[in-house]
DNA sequence: ATGCCTCGAGTTCA
DNA sequence: CTCGAGGCAT
């Protein structure tokens, strides 16, 4: 860099620093992450220290945070209130404290370590053991007097406990929201019309800005505090950590994560430690601070021009961050759902490269108002998936258009169409697209359905482009042959042909393999090949239920919709796609030729007596969903007429004498003249009376010991997967359940089980350990 | 009609 | 995991 450029780099970053301190002091709306604003701070930091030529005293590095915003009264600080150094390697972290060591002179160092909150710093007095100044930090020298809001958050004594405090203490911390309040805030917000909060830190800074300060006693602000300003009139002890206990005994809130620790590896031991437990805390944090113990080492060590040298913050690798976002593309999955997702520019997130993150649906692009071109922050939240959070609008270039959803799929040039009322947009083209195709006999592959171990996305789709693979009954035809044909093809396709390949030496273990784990599947049961099928609304959960209510894939295949909804938990929508899937011929001819290949159903039996209770003309008429026929007119027309024919054939007056109101005989006499109604009658009657004759005797079905009982599954089993678990848990009568609520009978929980088992102690709701677990399945084998 | 509670579907990276 | 939406009890 020449020296001009330099001069040009540093007035550029000093302007972007000073209108980001803006934006995050004055109006709450930060424009640039924790991260990126770091970023540009310590570059311009190094730049100026290069160049001493081009200091300015105006720089932002000589200030700490911005100006008050003038809304309060200034305060200014009796001692001032310092930001921290930050280090975000082991190695930073090291040279602190190989600084303190040299120049103390010692070998081995205390230091009191804590979490690092992400919150608001604030600065409380007490005079005579009474709250009487409170004072956010400012510029660090002057603050805002927001002592009235202050007094509004309950756990801030407004009298010390005890009578051993200094006569002027001043006491420093963090105001913050707890993350389920900051939830809880917002959901209460959303539903009632309230200010929805972006974030918690946000929260807690707007919530301590409040003109009113009914306004702030209504937002959820908790505090901790973390260290001492002016102290008059008394003395504090000689170390930070008993300093803290002190403070603790007067009645303030200090965090119980607050620790001593020995040197270099206690730290980094502390930081790793905390770091693990950040996702399951009750409030954000973004790093832990360190600071040297006794206070005579501090005084020793002194400061430089913004941060003292006895203290250093360690951050926590960001977990959002801004990138670019390169363009928008769409998806199309197995139901035909076009999803719109971002490409951005590669961007470390929370310890991984994050490139793509979905965008749900077009609503969802329409909300966040994301355009191709702009700069988007991405957080990877609890989980791993990413998520673009949030458009800096303030950096948008000129020049961007609106995304809209491609009028036509990008796959096979069908329609896109959205339901009336739905979020999601849909090829038209059904199975004629190949996305879906391909998407379909994934989904029957898959680990849940048939289970076919390495038959990827990449393999299907070169299988479908060469015309092997049609539809998924083709899997069961496929040759050794047309294996490798395929993999040629997409090497040469994706230009990854191997040397060896092209050498003349070609591998057939893994066509081997897949015509094996294809043959494997074959044999299965009921539940997984209904899954398998990618029926709408049918997904694992439904086809079990499916499989064992009726048992038997002759039964279902053949079973007119409404007798589906026999089954509970299936209602009109589900059974009516259920009834769509199977009245088209061709999926009737691909499950003729999945039977006609080999696939074999192992679990077949009779269907549940369970469903006897509802298998009768009343219950069939309501299920019917005929306009005007409730559950009373139903009963009715059913003891008034022998079978369903009858019904058919009676006319409206018949249908009056039966006791209908008029109005509703002539609907239900309209609708039984529809030729295709008529028939949907007479053929779920005759499947009713079929499915009755199979049913067995009610008899005592050897119930399991947990019969009844919802289990949920929650952390890392060491002895089982969990999928394993949950197939002997149902084994044993359990329904499993993915989430907790007051319905869960019990939870098991694994190692680092997260909020699946807090909710359970929320609701007071029984938690197995795996111990116990294996325990009960060992005595119930 | 309203408010749980579940299920289905889509999804990321190593 | 998170959203949206279906099922069902109230």
């Amino acid at each position: 860099m020449g020296a001009s450029e330099t001069a040009t780099r540093i007035a550029e970053l000093r302007r972007r620093i000073e209108d980001a301190n803006r934006r995050y002091h004055e109006l709450d709306e930060p424009d640039i992450t924790d991260a990126a604003y770091d970023a540009l701070v310590r570059e311009l930091e190094a730049l100026e220290r290069a160049h001493p030529g081009l200091a300015d005293a105006d720089s932002p590095t000589r200030k700490v945070g911005a100006l008050p915003s003038g809304r309060f009264a200034q305060v200014a600080h009796a001692l001032p209130m310092l930001s921290l150094g930050n280090a975000f390697s082991d190695g930073e972290v090291a040279d602190f404290v190989r600084r303190i060591r040299e120049r103390l002179e010692r070998e081995d160092l205390v230091f009191s370590a804590e979490p690092k909150l992400d919150g608001l710093a604030i600065s409380l007095r007490y005079e005579d053991g009474a709250f009487v100044q409170g004072a956010t930090r400012g510029d660090g020298a002057t603050g805002e007097d927001v002592t009235a809001n202050l007094r509004t958050i309950s756990v801030i004594p407004h009298v010390l406990d005890g009578d051993d405090w200094p006569k002027v203490l001043e006491v420093r911390g963090e105001v913050y929201m707890a993350r389920a309040d900051f939830e809880r805030w917002n959901e209460r917000a959303r539903l009632h019309g309230g200010k929805v909060l972006a974030n918690p830190r946000n929260g807690a800074a707007g919530s301590l800005r409040q003109q009113d300060p009914a306004v702030t006693a209504q937002r959820p602000l908790s505090f901790f505090a973390y260290g001492i300003g002016q102290v008059e009139g008394g003395s504090l002890p000689e170390t930070h950590s008993a300093t803290l206990a002190r403070l603790r005994d007067w009645g303030l809130p200090v965090s119980d994560l607050a620790t001593v620790v020995h040197g270099l590896d206690g730290l980094l031991a502390y930081y790793a430690r905390i770091g693990a437990a950040r996702d399951g805390l009750a409030f954000d944090i973004d790093g832990v601070v360190y600071k040297l113990d006794d206070l005579a080492g501090q005084r020793e060590m002194g400061f430089v021009s913004r941060a003292p040298r006895w203290a250093i913050a360690h951050k926590f690798p960001a977990q959002e961050q801004a990138t670019l976002l390169e363009s928008i593309e769409v998806n199309v999955g197995r139901t035909g759902a076009v999803t719109p997702w971002a490409l951005m520019r590669p961007v470390q997130v929370g310890g991984v490269t994050v490139t793509r993150a979905t965008l749900h649906n077009a609503d969802h692009v329409a909300r966040l108002d994301v355009r191709a071109g702009d700069t988007v922050i991405v957080r990877r939240a609890g989980d791993v998936i990413p998520e673009v959070v949030q458009v800096v609008h303030a950096q948008r270039p000129p020049g961007t258009v609106p995304w809209s959803m491609p009028a036509a799929c990008p796959v096979c040039g069908a329609e896109v169409v959205r339901e009336e009322g739905a979020a999601v947009w849909r090829c038209s083209g059904g199975l004629s697209c190949p996305a879906q195709r391909v998407q379909a006999v994934f989904h029957f592959a898959s680990r849940r359905a048939m289970d076919i171990d390495g038959l990827g996305e990449r393999y299907i789709e070169s299988l479908a482009e060469s015309g092997h693979l049609r539809d998924v009954s083709d899997l069961y035809r496929l040759t050794l042959d047309d294996l490798l044909d395929m993999k040629r093809r997409a090497d040469e396709r994706d230009g990854t042909t191997p040397e060896t390949v092209k050498a003349g030496k070609v591998p057939t273990k893994w066509a081997d393999n897949l015509i094996e784990a294809i043959d494997r599947s074959r044999g299965t049961t009921l539940a997984r090949f209904l899954f398998a099928l990618g029926i709408e609304h049918v997904g694992e959960s439904t086809a079990k239920a499916l499989a064992q209510w009726f048992g038997d894939l002759d039964l279902v295949r053949h079973l007119p919709w409404p007798l589906f909804k026999r089954v509970p938990d299936i209602g009109g929508e589900v059974a009516r796609a259920i009834g769509h899937f199977l009245d088209q011929a061709g999926n009737q001819a691909v499950i003729e030729r999945l039977l006609a290949r080999g696939v074999r159903i192992r679990d077949t039996h009779a269907p549940n007596p369970l469903l006897r209770d509802g298998l009768d003309l009343a219950t069939l008429l309501v299920d019917l969903e005929i306009p005007k026929v409730t559950a009373v007119r139903a009963a009715q027309l059913a003891s008034a007429f022998a079978d369903a024919q009858a019904l058919l054939d009676a006319p409206v007056q018949d249908l009056a004498a039966a006791g209908l109101p008029a109005e509703t005989a002539e609907a239900l006499a309209g609708w039984l003249e529809v030729e295709a109604n008529a028939s949907l009658l007479l053929r779920s009657a005759r499947a009713l009376a079929e499915l009755r004759a199979r049913l067995p005797e009610r008899g005592e079905q050897a119930a399991g010991p947990l019969e009844g009982k919802t289990v949920v599954l929650t952390g890392t089993l060491s002895a089982m997967g969990r999928d394993e678990a949950k197939d002997k848990l149902e084994a044993l009568g359990a329904k499993t359940a993915g989430s907790v609520s007051k319905k869960t009978s019990f939870v098991v929980a694994g190692e680092a089980a997260g909020s699946k088992l807090a909710k359970a102690e929320e609701l007071g709701i029984e938690v197995w350990d795996e111990a116990r677990l294996l325990a009960f399945l060992a005595q119930h084998a």
